[in-house]
Order: C-alpha cells, then structure tokens, then sequence
RNA sequence: GGGGAUGUGGUGGAACUGGUAGACACGCUUGGCUUAGAACCAAGUGCCGCAAGGCGUGGGGGUUCGACUCCCUCCAUCCCUACCA
C-alpha cells in the first residue's frame, strides 16, 4: 500500500503553513546573520523562466544556510516603474498603475506557489510613494553634497510623436511607433557625478568577493587611462582646440583633428556653411547608442579650418566626424591614422597623410597599433613610447599647451527621464531657478492619469507641474536605475516609515549574497556601488560596498537563444509548475546546468526531475521505523553502503559550500538512491539493514530539502515522527569522517600516456610494489615488451605511467 | 567597433589542483510486466571497425611522461555597450 505522490496539494499545504508560522520572517539575533538577495523582478506580468532559475538558486541557498544556523534574511519586492508598463497602458488601455498592480499580485502567487522563502513582511514596490518618498530625500542630499548637476544632453526625438524615445524603441534609426526617422535632440538634464567616485569604483573592487570576470567588466567599463591633454591653437585666432590622448608618443603622426558634430564649433560652422549643415543633419539620423555608432560607416567632412600642431607648428585640417562622441573627454580627437585603427579608416578614405612615428617589431604595415620606438619624431627619436610620452608632456607642459591627465571612459550618469511611469524629480523652478521639494514637502506624488487617458509626461500635465505664477514642478521623471540602486538598503527598514534606515539595517547590511543575471554585470551594479559609497559619506549607511559575494546566473536558452517574446521560443514555467509541481521545476532548475552557464530548456529532463522525486517518495513513503537499534557491528555491504552515505553527504556539502555547485550535488544524491541495494528494503530485513538504510533515507531527505523543500519537509514528517522531534530544516547532517577511509583503490596503467590495464591496488604499497604488480598485467606485459623503460611516474593513489 | 563569456556523445551536462574523458540525467535499442498502451523494472548505448585495434572534448599549432584543463592562433555562438530591465 503506497499513498500516490501529489505534489499539488503537498505543496499548498507546506506553503501554508510556512505563511502561517512565519517562518522566513526575519529579526536580528545573535547568530551570524546571512543577508541573501535575489535581484528584484520587473512585474511584466507573469515570471519567466529566468526568473524561476534565479530565485531558486537563492532560495536553495538560503535555506541550506537556515539549516547551517544562519540567521537568513530573504526579501522580495519589485521594480515597478518603467517603460513597458506605459507601452502596455496604450495597448490595453489600463493606467499603469493598475497593470503594474495586477501583475505583482499575480507574480507574488507564482513566487509563493515556488515554494520561495521570503520575508513578506519587509516587501517593496518602487511605484509607491512611501518607497520613492526616501528616493526623492536621496536625490536632496546629493543635491546638497554637489553630486547633482543640470546639463544639456542628446536624446532621441521622435518628431511625429513628439516624445523622447529610448534606445530600443529606435529600430534601423526610425521611431518603433511611428516610424519616423528619428532626431538627435539635445535637452536639458539632471546628472549625478558618479564620476566624482570613478577611482573609488575601481580600487575597492578588491574588497568584493565578486566573480573575476565581472570586476573585469567594471574595470573595462570604468576605463581609467593615463594620456594627455592637448591643446591646438585655431589657426588665426586666440581660441583652442583640445584633445585627449592616450598616447602622447604618437603626437608626430598626428595628420588632423576631428570634431563631434554636436560640437559648438561645428554648430556654429554649419550656420554659415549649407555643406556642413546637410552634413550635420545626417549625423543627427544615427542612433546615439554607442553600439550602433560603432557599426555605422565613419563620415566627415573637411571644415576648412586649420590648428596648428603644438611641437612642429605645421598647420593642420580640421573634421567633423561622426564618431566623435561629444559626452566623451572633450568632443575633440587628434587623429593619428599611422597608428590608430579608426583614424587609419578614416584618413584613408578622406586621402589624409598617414605617417608613421613609432618602429614596428614585426612587420611594417600601417597601422601599427603597438608601443614601440618613435621614428619622424624629431629630437624624440629612438626613444621608447612610455618615456617619449613622459618628454613630450613635459615639453607640452612648459609651453603651455598640454599637460598630463588621467581621464575615465565613464561619463556622469544621466538620471532625467521624459516620461510618465516614474519618479517624480523633486526639484521646484522659481522663474526658472532650480530648488530642491524640501524634506517635509516630499514625496513629490506622481499625479493620477485622468480617466481613459494614454500616459501622458508630466510636462503636459499642467495641473502637475503649474504652481503659480513664475513657478513650476520639475516635469522629468528619474532613470529606473535609480529605483534599483538603494532597493537593498531599504528591504532592512522597509516597514519603517519614519526612517530610511534603522537599527535592523545596521545589523543585516552589507548584503551578503546577492544573485542575479550577468547581464546586469555592469550598469545596476556599478549605480549600485556608487549609491552605496554616497550614502556612506553621508552617514547613512556603513561599508564600502553594498554586495559582499555575487552570484551572476547564465540565461535560459531555447534552440540556443534567450528566450523573448519577439523569437516566440518563450516557454511558461507555471504551466510546468501546475503539471508537476514546484518541487520538480525546482529540481530540474538545478540539476540542467551549473548557476553560472547559460541552461538549455528541454522539456524531456523535467520528466526526469519528477521522476527521480517519485523514486525518493516510493522509498520512503512505505516504511516503517519503528524498533530500530543501534546495530554493534556492520557486514561489509552495510558499511559500503555507509561509506557511500557520508562520501555523498561529504560532496553535496562541498559543493554546496564552496562551489553553489548544485548539479553535481544532485546526481551525487541520485547516485547514492541508485547504490541502495534491494534487499536492504525488503520489510524483513535485517535491523543492522533497516539501520543503515535509515541513515541513508535521513541524509537524502536532509539534502535534498533546500532543493526541493515541499516533497522533503512531507516525507521527513511522515517518516521520521515515531524516532525524533527534529524538524527537517533544523540542521545539517555531519559527516562521520571514519567511515571515509579506504586503503585499496583502482590503479590505472599507462603505457606513454595510454591506459592499457587496471588492477585494485593497496595505498601503503611502495612504488616498487606499484611496479611489479602493474608488469604482471597481460596487457601490460604484452605491450612493455621487453622494451626499454625510460621512465615511470607513479602518482600515489591513481595512476603509473610507463615511458618506453 | 569595444568589453566579457561559452564551445565535450543524438541532448542537458560531469571530470573541483595537469593524471581512467563522457559521472548523473534525457533520449534511443532490447527484454520483462500488460489484451494493448501508459507507468514501472532489467540490460545496453561516444564514433569507426566482424575483430584486433584506431579515433575522439569547435579548427590549427605548441608545452608535457600525460592536456577538456596551460600557452599561441583562427572560427562560431551568446551577453553588455550608458534611455529595456
């Protein structure tokens, strides 16, 4: 008689109860407390499968610490403000408060129905005022702290709609909507000085225990460089033109200096100059992603003007070129085609001279892209980059025209957004004079759409913005980064409406775990770290850094692609859920690939998941412990199966431990089911049996529960209530290490590399011992042949290698 | 264009520190159970070959007694590229 495994109403049941007991509600104690956060959802309506993986992993963890004795705080919330939510308000004609609304409640249930352990009490949504009340008193301090600036920015403009677009609403250079081919823009903007911390940002990334390649990336994405600015006189004028460059050594070779198009000289040229105008007009047609720029044919265009060059005084011509980023460095690049990629392009295609000023070691081809030693350099030849660059800098210096400079490829992060779905900027214009909302006059509410309406931008929502007379409200609305940047600060205080943070953030900050995709690698995590640091030097939070140790996790891949909605290859996990429960799609998410790689969805392992659970249920659900004993001694087959036991529980922890190696850990669990010989379940097997199959059932059970906590927590209750009290997440089983020892293992025989024999093989034997007894093989024999032996390494426990 | 990853059977993946490549699972094949099917159980399953044996971790080269692992080079795919989140 065996009861049938029904995970729906398991898993209800366990989940109620959890709710009920509040269980994964958290409060400081005196245990070594685990902050472990999963990178909060944007509500779009239903989760996907990356968002299942996701928060697995962190649940999984979570609870193998719970079971560790750590004290585990798990928060959720959610990253409510946003675009599609205004896309999905035109769609469907709901405000999108509303949708934003529906669609937490509904991913909430999908979260509970996971089996996910999260503290509800300290939920979060970026959306509401009392969560975006604190953003706004944030921004105030900044303000104050002189890391808030107003300046003008491009955006893309879309000319039939009148509004700004976002990067991905501009496709092959035209509005997604309209269709109309979009303009560049330049408005006025709210910037925050995160490059105030560039330096920071870099060193206290050895303070983090952060995978290498993502530090890399922020590394990269910082890019501090080490160069010079240099100044060209405009020909017949008193004005400049500077440069930055980061090899100063090549500045012999320089043959022009190119301009952005958005340049104010340029600008003011174009007003005069019809060639230059059409010129600029089609700059103003390429997307102003940086990834589109790069792939669009370089174009310039010859202004006529002349500079003159800083050492040798021979004049030089003056671009426009489309590549030159305005927002970057100085809007003014000097071109050095002998030894620049892009230059070389460009001053081939515009018959420019290309010369070369530094020696090549291998070959003579232009450009040569190497430091090496200067040539054509006049009285810096012969010398080496990094001293020539040293020199020239000085020379440059005691004219006046240069000086050394450390300059960071990241720009100060642009925060105005034109839109309807965020959070109010709280800033005031007194007859156009910015003032900060002061703190008792925050939050800044964002208004209620009329009845019916599309989402309109707060700047034509006049009874928002219009004060009075000569007074308005600011109309932009804040980048959702912002919203995301400080979240996990405020899940330790979030049910505190008197203070931003409190005592319970002192004691659960920093974030211990943080888990999440790589593809937020660099943007999140970087706004992040830069909030953090802020609100340090403002006393309000302790800690260089917010993130401790991070976990990025690969995609969820169908046919080798993600999975979107535009590819139609998505797949619905609570379908999956609804057919075979949590605990299986939990299973599955674990064991298909490692955290970190890419998964591949297929939907035949899922069977397999649900599977191996049935056979855990069929194993425990018909027995019957009671009367076991304390065997005195064990037969040989008892204790290799209790060596195999604690060898696994050995693994599973090791890879929980040290690797979040969660696939290995499983099929080490599934291996040690599959080892259970039959006759040790038979009903009358021995007592010595039935012990030692208890022990096992105990540490699959025991493993298996942060994995798959509902079908675990069921059996545990069911079969353990007649021997102890202990309930199944209480602890961690340990590892008896006496039983691990072994003295005989299999010794592998190679012949020059290859394996040609096998033999069991005692530890303690010498490698005399060794020797002997692997010539005797026939294989081996036969292969040895008589031949001279050169060599045998021998490397103790595994493997001999014979050289012949 | 720049930056970061990944590449192993028919499939997902394992091999953690340079030491038996393919654990575990899916799929497939055969057999058992069944009127039949599903489910379940047992055995087999990298490729070529009747076999002996040979080949084999994206391609090419290198270091080493020994390379999925280290080095060089090329190719393919994925992620990020500052207004998607």
């Amino acid at each position: 008689m065996t009861a049938e495994y029904n995970p729906k109403k398991i898993e209800e049941s366990a989940q109620k109860k959890w709710i009920e007991d509040g269980r994964f509600e958290a409060k400081p104690d005196d245990r070594e407390k685990y902050y472990c956060l999963s990178m909060f959802p944007y509500p779009s309506g239903k989760l996907h499968m990356g968002h299942v993986r996701n928060y697995t992993i962190g649940d999984v963890i979570s609870r193998y610490k719970r079971m560790n004795n750590f004290n585990v705080f798990q928060p959720m919330g959610w990253d409510a403000f946003g675009l599609p939510a205004e896309n999905a308000a035109i769609a469907n004609e709901v405000s999108p408060k509303e949708w934003t609304n529906d669609n937490i409640e509904h991913m909430k249930q999908q979260l509970i129905s996971l089996g996910l352990g999260y503290d509800w009490s300290k939920e979060l949504r970026t959306c509401e005022p009392k969560y975006y009340k604190w953003e706004q008193l944030i921004f105030k301090k900044f303000f104050e702290k002189g890391l808030v600036y107003k300046k003008k920015s491009l955006v893309n403009w879309d000319p039939i709609d009148e509004t700004v677009l976002a990067n991905e609403q501009v496709i092959d250079g035209k509005g997604w909507r309209s269709g109309a081919p979009v303009e560049i823009k330049e408005i006025d903007q709210w910037f925050i000085k995160i490059t105030d911390y560039a330096d920071e940002l870099l060193s206290s990334l050895n303070e983090v225990d952060w995978p290498e390649n993502v530090k890399t990336m922020q590394e990269n994405w910082i890019g501090k460089s080490h160069g010079a600015e240099i100044k060209y006189q405009i020909k017949d004028s008193e004005e400049y033109l500077t440069a930055f460059s980061t090899r100063p050594d090549t500045i012999y070779g320089v043959s022009f200096v190119a301009i952005s198009p958005n340049h104010k000289i340029a600008l003011n040229l174009s007003e005069h100059d019809k060639k230059i105008e059409s010129f600029l007009k089609q700059c103003k047609e390429t997307s102003s992603a940086e990834a589109d720029m790069a792939k669009a044919e370089k174009l310039g265009i010859d202004t006529g003007m002349k500079v003159i060059h800083p050492l040798t005084d021979e004049e030089i011509p003056v671009w426009i070129g489309n590549f030159v980023l305005l927002d970057y460095g100085t809007g003014v690049v000097m071109g050095v085609p002998g030894h620049d990629q892009r230059d070389f392009e460009f001053a081939s295609k515009y018959n420019l001279d290309i010369k070369q000023v530094i020696s090549s070691s291998t070959n003579d081809e232009l450009p040569v892209l190497t430091k090496g030693i200067l040539l054509n350099s006049d009285k810096y030849n012969d010398l080496d980059s990094d001293s020539a660059s040293k020199k020239i800098i000085e020379e440059l210096s005691e004219k006046k025209l240069g000086e050394g400079l450390i300059q960071f490829r990241l720009r100060d992060w642009g925060v105005s957004r034109q839109r309807y779905w965020g959070c109010p900027i709280p800033v005031i214009y007194e007859n156009g004079d910015a003032k900060l909302v002061e703190e008792n006059e925050l939050p800044v509410v964002l208004p209620e759409l009329p009845k019916d309406s599309p989402p309109i931008p707060l700047s034509q929502n006049e009874e928002f913005y219009k004060i009075s007379d000569g007074i308005e409200r600011e109309t932009d609305t804040f980048d959702t980064f912002m919203d995301s940047s400080w979240y996990y600060a405020r899940f330790t205080s979030a049910d505190n409406d008197s203070e931003i943070f409190d005592e319970n953030s002192k004691y659960w900050l920093p974030v211990d775990l943080y888990i999440g995709g790589i593809e937020h690698a660099i943007l999140h995590l970087l706004y992040s770290r830069f909030f953090h640091k802020a609100l340090r030097d403002m006393g309000m939070v302790e800690g260089n850094e917010p993130f401790k140790k991070l976990l990025t996790q690969g995609m969820v891949l169908k046919d080798g692609t993600k999975m979107s909605k535009s590819k139609g290859n998505t797949v619905d996990p609570q379908s999956y859920i609804d057919k075979y429960g949590a605990d299986t799609v939990r299973l599955y998410m674990m064991f298909t690939a490692p955290p970190e790689q890419s998964l591949e969805w297929s939907e035949s392992s899922v069977e397999g998941a649900s599977r191996f659970i049935k056979k855990v249920w069929n194993l425990v659900i018909c027995r019957n412990y009671e009367d076991i004993n304390i065997p005195d001694n064990f037969s040989k087959e008892e204790l290799d199966l209790r060596r195999k036991t604690h060898t696994t529980l050995k693994k599973v922890t090791n890879d929980f431990e040290t690797r979040f190696s969660f696939n290995t850990a499983i099929a080490s669990i599934m291996e040690l089911l599959n080892a259970i010989p039959d006759d040790f379940k038979d009903k009358d097997a021995s007592n010595s049996k039935k012990y030692c199959l208890n022990e096992t059932i105990i540490i699959i059970l025991k493993t298996l529960n942060p994995i798959a906590p509902h079908v675990s927590e069921f059996l545990w209750n069911h079969f353990y209530n007649l021997n102890a009290p202990e309930e199944i997440e209480s602890s961690w089983p340990k590892v008896e290490d006496s039983l691990l020892e072994v003295s005989e293992f299999e010794l592998v025989i190679q012949i020059n590399g290859k394996v040609r024999g096998k033999t069991t093989a005692r530890i303690e034997d010498t490698q005399n011992q060794i020797e002997e007894m692997a010539k005797k093989i026939e294989n081996v024999a036969i292969n040895l042949d008589d031949k001279n032996i050169k060599k045998v390494i021998y490397i103790k426990g595994k493997i001999i290698n014979f050289v012949i």
